[in-house]
DNA sequence: TATGAATGAGTGTTCATTCAT
DNA sequence: AATGAATGAACACTCATTCAT
């Protein structure tokens, strides 16, 4: 019942077309915050028509979605990789590279984290929990803890605690610290978090 | 021909008004979401009419503003209070009042906390160094370590993580713990903290 | 967070704005029906913005509904308007004049008739039982049957066909019929409906 | 390296895809609404891709005009059918047959009846004329006016009364009325009609 | 001070239709 | 014949903000 059609359809693989769009989405979310952004300027930033987007995402909200997956996927694998080339068994090597690594990388991305993070409302309880980050950090503590590294009476708490004193610490560097400030960042919140498992503090 | 005496005096106290919006909408707010809520909500909420908010408010983003004001003044009359009664000099005591104060504090308004705190966008970094609280603890524990109750080399930064360490095991806490959640929850966090400044665990 | 305002607020009685608001929507309905029309266009129609709409209906459904009882309740008062002049007692004079006045007020509004009748879907069953306009005539028919001027076993059911023989022959009716054609249309749907209640034709 | 053997047929008979689409569409539009209803629910029901829709119907409104003609030749029959049975010249057994043919049937259909006749717009006047039915119907009325079985003026407008005064019947009826009921109902506008042509109401 | 009718730019979402494969 | 990714105009509805009274 309406009239349309012009512009040359440019069929591309799903997943590329996907991904474009939340490139867009997570450029311009960065950039002036997500109920700031329209969908408008998604899809204009991903050169592709308005209904196009609705062609991969059931709603706005929805690219948000698919940007914290995508977030978290790609923080685990850094991790992961940071985890790799320790010994399973210095655990404390490990829980000091872990920390390292979250921290550089949340420096790193800070402003994807928060957006991902804090932008959507009932979100804020049971975040952690679900987090897979944080699930990652409570296996290490709970077998460093069960190998006699360290000390740790709830390894999820001691977890989510860390976590958080890595992300408060973050938070309060300034915009782009220098490789020292992150140097000192690092060894700080080592120290912090190896004393609050009963080792000594960082060398 | 006096109109009846039906119609209540029109004009309060302009606090009285405003405090009255504020409360309206942090109902409203911690209800539906701060975006979710309107104006005209708000303002059916305190019973006046639209043109009113906009006498004591320039935006809606204001209120935001101001009701963060006063939840962090609250807040910090409520650690006060909880600091009174401990001799000035049993710095371990206050660090541990400190810890149970806020997080009960927490607890009881994480909603209004999260609301305040994790709501509007331009806002998340600079903001523990901004914020009282945070300060009021820095002062604690630098005095602490001056007094030679315990070790931080770097004050702010330890305030910082244990301020997030809160935060974090709040944030994990269930929808509305009861008063032995909160115990251990207060425990698990203050040996945590107090390990992490090099004292010994929690009694 | 939006910016806006600028044309000066121009207050009318609310009776007015809602009434011109209905004009526009019955002129642009008419004109080119209920679903081609937007609501932008209405409140183009009327001289106020976007919003003003919405200050006094509900949705855009909201307006045809109106339309319809407003309709409904002019179509009555001519039906009434016919009817007085004739004595109570000459049934089958108040009988041929309401059959007048239906098909005239019917031929004079038939598109607005058919818009605010066929318009809207879950509408069509149970209409005729719930139209006032038929138990305006269940009435007259029943009564008269009482009265012994005709015979009417079943009057609700013959106020139902007697209305739709109207409805049907003027829908069959040109566009617009001229005042012969009226004149043989009201003759024939007369002497149709007398037989159907037992009376002898229209002379 | 031929594709296994899944694939159905992908090809089918012309007749047999336009029959299973139109099957789809009326059963979409007769739960939902023809508005309501979009080709992509259409094209999903019929288990084809979107561009075959295309390939059967030039577009939307296409369907609902090939359903109203489907369903006016499938009505037709039914009458016809009906008809049959009784010698051509019984014209009062053949007017009785036909009311009660058409209100069974399109007791039977009402849904789809209403669908396909109150659906589109620019439809309601003249409709009557080039309805077959009304056709059928007329002609009956004429031949047996002609042969002094009854008296009709002007066959085609009680043509139309009579079409109407079943229509009008049948939506008062309630949504699924009982054997008991339409007999009533059949009975009533068998006398009403019978009357309106001279005739003594029904035995 | 308080009102509330009026504003209008802006938004998310839908969907009939096309066309390269 | 059949597909389905892509289109983009259109639309209903929202809501922060203004201002004459």
């Amino acid at each position: 019942m309406r009239s349309t059609a012009t512009g040359q359809p440019r069929t591309k693989p799903a997943e590329i077309r996907r991904e474009e769009l939340m490139d867009a989405a997570q450029a311009l979310f960065l950039g002036k915050g997500f109920t700031e952004t329209s969908v408008d300027e998604i899809v204009k930033g991903a050169g592709v028509a308005k209904g196009t987007y609705y062609v991969y995402f059931k709603t706005k909200d929805d690219v948000l979605a698919a940007l914290r997956e995508r977030f978290v996927a790609r923080f685990l694998e850094r991790l992961q990789t940071a985890a790799d080339g320790h010994p399973p068994s210095d655990w404390i090597a490990r829980f000091d590279r872990w920390i390292d690594a979250a921290v550089n990388t949340y420096l790193d991305e800070r402003a994807l984290h928060d957006l991902v993070f804090h932008q959507m409302r009932p979100t804020h309880d049971r975040l952690h929990q679900a987090n897979p980050v944080v699930r990652d950090l409570e296996g290490l503590i709970a077998q460093g803890a069960q190998a006699g590294a360290w000390t740790a009476d709830n390894a999820h708490l001691v977890a989510v605690m860390v976590f958080s004193a890595v992300h408060g610490a973050i938070d309060d560097a300034g915009e782009s610290p220098g490789p020292s400030d992150r140097k000192r960042l690092v060894h700080a919140v080592q120290s912090f978090c190896r004393m609050g498992i009963g080792l000594p503090p960082a060398g």
